[in-house]
DNA sequence: GTGAATGCAAACTCTTTGCATGACT
DNA sequence: AGTCATGCAAAGAGTTTGCATTCAC
């Protein structure tokens, strides 16, 4: 399913840098294959790695910028779980996204997702005086193989 | 009630450092005098820049020294909101806590809370395979003087 | 050829660490 | 006196910016 998600992801970003003018790009179709391919989120460095790893070497201040402007467009979400960095994952088109559990002895992140929460969340912002348009919800924890 | 709560957990802070055989001393008596005066979470910069301007100046180090500290000892908890800072609040021994709005426009950080939320979030951590000590939700959007 | 996209290096911000000085018991 | 707490300065990590080069159109 989060092969599909991406595929299916990585088309719509592209036309969507189309056709907002953008030119077509190495470096950038490289960070969308990547990403598009990713169950969950990842930091900068993280991509970097991952990138030199595939021998799709894309320089640092490279990342940045075209994450910034995949945000810009509506393309990834920036996340910050609390270790520090920020992670950036794909936005489904379709609206379905998930949230996170940090393993907070081993870094180990999981994705999960929660209808009830995602209801109780709609209510809230109905309810708050102002517009909300994104929200992130993190759990904190010990994950399966680090419980003391 | 904000007042009552902040007083109530700087007894209750030093209360905890005394137990575990920390010192007097001023720098920490400083922090916790003023993270007991917020009504939400303030970066380790905003607090260097209301201590300079109480007149309790603090070196930046020990700034982030003293809130690793409170942090291990379960006196505050570290945010991170979505803009590349950490944010620090104490934590209420009686257990009640809020969580943010971020306004992306102007930057301003408002507290709410919201028991049906709790009661997602805890029902979601049960169900779990991990076990989830800590949670912190975060809306993003604009504010009511930031619409467009 | 023109302007966008990229790489490289330097700058910047937030945070942490090392070491000397000062304060509490 | 002994050791914890603090300040100062330098080092680190992540991120951003400036500028020259390369690439798409």
């Amino acid at each position: 399913m989060s092969t599909e998600t991406g595929s299916g992801w990585a088309e719509h970003a592209r036309a969507v840098l189309d056709q907002s003018g953008h030119r077509k790009a190495r470096a950038r179709d490289a960070l969308i294959d990547l990403l598009a391919s990713q169950p969950c989120a990842l930091s900068a460095l993280e991509i970097e790695d991952h990138l030199r790893d595939d021998g799709r070497r894309v320089a640092r201040a490279s990342i940045y910028r075209i994450l910034e402007l995949l945000a810009d467009q509506g393309l990834v979400s920036r996340l910050e779980l609390g270790d520090g960095t920020s992670r950036y994952e794909l936005i489904d088109p379709a609206g379905e996204h998930h949230h996170h559990f940090l393993c907070d002895v081993c870094g180990n992140l999981l994705p999960f997702d929660d209808r009830d929460l995602e209801r109780s969340i709609d209510r809230l912002a109905r309810r708050l005086q102002f517009d909300a348009r994104d929200h992130e919800v993190v759990l904190h924890g010990s994950c399966s193989g680090c419980r003391s």
